[in-house]
DNA sequence: AGCACGCCGACT
DNA sequence: GTCGGCGTGCTC
């Protein structure tokens, strides 16, 4: 009898499928084939896993058809990583496998191409002297052989990149491949540049914003060792790099890392795990890490790097909050007729910036804004009794929980002070331009939001307007946000905080502080020492709200400390685990039927195993969006202690899946970041 | 996912 | 009569 392999196929099979190699066809672990697939005469590309031990019983062995000879066999390092993103996120390991293939065939010969190519010719530059807190770090991150995962904590400015860098360059002697990966937001040409200036063209790129023949080129590039180094969004983990020597993870608490559909992994920890089965080192880094990567360094699982320093000892912004509810008297006389959103001081401190021939930015995040009800005289909002979340509004009659489908009348009446009414504010972007012209009439306005910026393009003129300083006031939403750079940017506003802090999610308070310490570092970033610091101005009205007790102050590690203690007394992340099973189907009622018969396996599972009784069921509740395109949307909640209870939990509750009603689909979500 | 099969409406 | 609409179901 000849041999048997299973063949992770590109289907949605939850495992791999079983084939017999015709002789003389020399198989093997890691090698793309292609094998016939259903009744017709169809061929899929499929990843060979390994020998089976016996033939599944119903079906007759078909025959590996080819060896797709164009691809080479998979690292077995980085088919284990495959093979654990798979079983990890329960995902189809097929579909799960096929991301590590570009899109297109190889080029046959180099074709000349129009478009400016995806790396710039930049002349080289001097690397900067290093701080003694920078090459201490290099120095403790260099100390250590083999798979080790370091967390780079530096607030903004402290020289972040530069340690990068220089691992990078250690890496090359060594003649190993780099990884280096940045949320899509800050991948832009500017950032490449910086790259490309200290390693020439042995830089390769993969972002969105390639086109599949580019993305191609670049994939091969890496893999044929022309280049060296590859900068790209979360999918460049999915190439698959001979001789790997270093991870980076910028930014590692950007919630873009992790993907929300299909394979819902994250990128951050997809990475350690790439690193950990390479025997590679893991560099994260971030000025406000997430709390995961923070208690795993305080556990002692990563190795933590502190550089409190800014470079050049440029200063830390001033930070001022301002309570919406009583502000205090101007010092100088302001304009009557100021709108509700800007505060006298606020505006005071424009009028001083802009006399200064500098720059103003106004954020205003605008997510759950029709949602927010909060009272104008306490500050009060309304939480779950169970959940510890603020509710959410539903058809202006009652407030609803989204993770336990607690529900409650809505009261005008604030229950907090019985004086204020509670109100639902109304603010947007285009409505803070129009004042805006208003109060500063003929200064240079630009807005930056999901309207105005459509594009890489749109984004690079808004950035080029600012640098030369044809813009004298900047409003925008989360993308003004991040990692941009303007000299001559000197008084931030943060028009509303309590909208981050009102979202019905457990990290609004995190996403809250991450936001306003981000914005603080927009502000006088390039002040010298002794020179007049940047200015942070943030509304609100809940003035002790955690995130701003702490952002005032710059204090990462306080709040880090408070929060995860808050989160630990409800066995929420980093102190616990999180699934979501999303239920989705064509009708109201048949979504609500699968997602009660679904938490009903889940209730019964947990009674018959005495390992599941610490697991805790929410819900099922309805999804918050709980109807696009006619599709109904409700979700399970499982939380746990442990990682790999809740996988196995979840993968029996699923079981072959043959209860799930027709039209309806049933989504697995680990590890969710957000539960809207 | 992708492809075959199946069961109803408007065409030469 | 049959061409083709896309709802349903299966793939080692």
């Amino acid at each position: 009898m000849s041999q048997l392999w299973r063949v992770a196929v590109d289907a949605p099979m939850p495992e791999a499928l079983t084939y017999e190699a015709p002789p003389g066809l020399g198989i093997h672990r890691g090698q793309l084939v292609n094998v016939p697939l259903g009744r017709g005469k169809r061929l899929t590309q499929g990843l060979v896993l390994g020998p089976a031990a016996e033939a599944p019983g119903g079906f007759t062995i078909k025959s590996i058809e080819s060896i797709d000879d164009e691809h080479a066999t998979l690292p077995e390092p980085f088919v284990q990583w495959l093979e654990w993103l798979s079983k990890y996120y329960i995902h189809p390991p097929g579909m799960t496998s096929l991301l590590a293939y570009p899109p297109l065939k190889k080029q046959g010969r180099e074709q000349k191409s129009r478009k400016a190519p995806v790396i710039p010719q930049v002349a080289s530059q001097e690397p900067p002297v290093l701080t003694p807190e920078q090459a201490a770090c290099i120095g403790a991150i260099e100390g250590h052989e083999g798979f080790s995962t370091h967390l780079v904590f530096g607030v903004t400015g402290s020289g972040k990149t530069e340690i990068y860098l220089r691992l990078l360059e250690k890496t090359l002697e060594k003649g190993q491949a780099g990884l280096v990966l940045v949320p899509e937001i800050s991948l832009t040409p500017q950032l490449i540049h910086r790259f490309a200036s200290r390693f020439g063209d042995s830089i390769a790129a993969l972002h969105s914003q390639l086109t599949p023949r580019e993305r191609t080129n670049q994939w091969w590039d890496m893999i044929e060792g022309r280049k060296k180094i590859l900068i790209g969004a979360r999918s460049a983990l999915f190439c698959p790099l001979p001789n790997l020597g270093l991870i980076v993870v910028d930014e590692e608490h950007e919630p873009s890392f992790k993907q929300e559909e299909k394979l819902k992994y994250h990128g951050r920890d997809a990475a350690v795990m790439l690193g950990c089965f390479h025997k590679c080192p893991v560099v994260l880094g971030s000025a406000t890490p997430s709390l995961e990567s923070w208690n795993n360094a305080k556990e002692g699982k990563y190795h933590l790097h502190r550089l409190r320093n800014r470079v050049a000892n440029r200063s830390l912004p001033d930070m001022h909050i301002v309570d919406l509810r009583k502000p205090e008297p101007p010092e100088r006389e302001v304009p009557r007729d100021l709108p509700f959103w800007m505060s006298p001081r606020l505006y005071l401190d424009m009028i001083d910036t802009l006399a200064r021939q500098e720059q103003a930015a106004l954020f205003l995040n605008r997510r759950g804004l029709a949602h927010m009800v909060v009272c104008p005289s306490c500050g009060h909002t309304r939480e779950c009794p169970n959940c510890d979340i603020n509710l959410t509004l539903h058809a202006g009659t009652h407030l609803v929980c989204h993770y336990c489908d607690y529900h409650e009348n809505f009261r005008r009446k604030c229950q907090d002070c019985s004086e204020g009414e509670m109100e639902a504010i109304g603010l947007g972007t285009e409505l803070l331009e129009k004042d805006l012209h208003r109060l500063f009439p003929g200064a240079r306005i630009a807005r930056a939001d999901r309207d105005e910026i459509q594009n890489r393009a749109d984004l690079e003129d808004l950035i080029s307007k600012m640098e030369t300083g044809d813009i004298d006031i900047l409003v925008g939403t989360q993308m003004i946000a991040k990692g941009l750079d303007f000299p001559k940017l000197k008084l931030v506003g943060l028009v509303l905080a309590d909208i981050g802090f009102n979202l019905p999610d457990f990290r609004a308070t995190e996403r809250s502080f991450q936001l306003i310490t981000q914005m603080a570092g927009r502000s006088g970033r390039h002040i010298r020492e002794g020179e007049k610091p940047g200015t942070v101005v943030v509304q609100t009205y809940n003035t002790e709200h955690d995130s701003l007790r702490f952002a005032l102050h710059h204090d990462f590690e306080g709040f880090a400390e408070s929060e995860i203690q808050f989160r630990g007394q409800l066995n929420y992340p980093p102190s616990g685990r999180l699934l979501a099973f999303r239920i989705q189907a064509n009708g109201l009622e048949k979504a609500q039927v699968t997602a009660q018969r679904l938490a009903d396996r889940a209730r019964t599972l947990q009674g018959t195993r005495e390992p599941y009784k610490g697991l805790e069921v929410l819900g099922p509740a309805e999804a918050p969006l709980s109807r696009i395109k006619n599709q109904f949307r409700f979700q399970l909640l499982i939380k746990g202690s442990r990682a790999d209870r809740l996988n196995a939990f979840a993968r029996q509750i699923l079981g072959d899946e043959e209860w799930i009603p027709n039209g309806a689909r049933v989504l697995v979500d680990v590890d969710p970041l957000s539960l809207l």
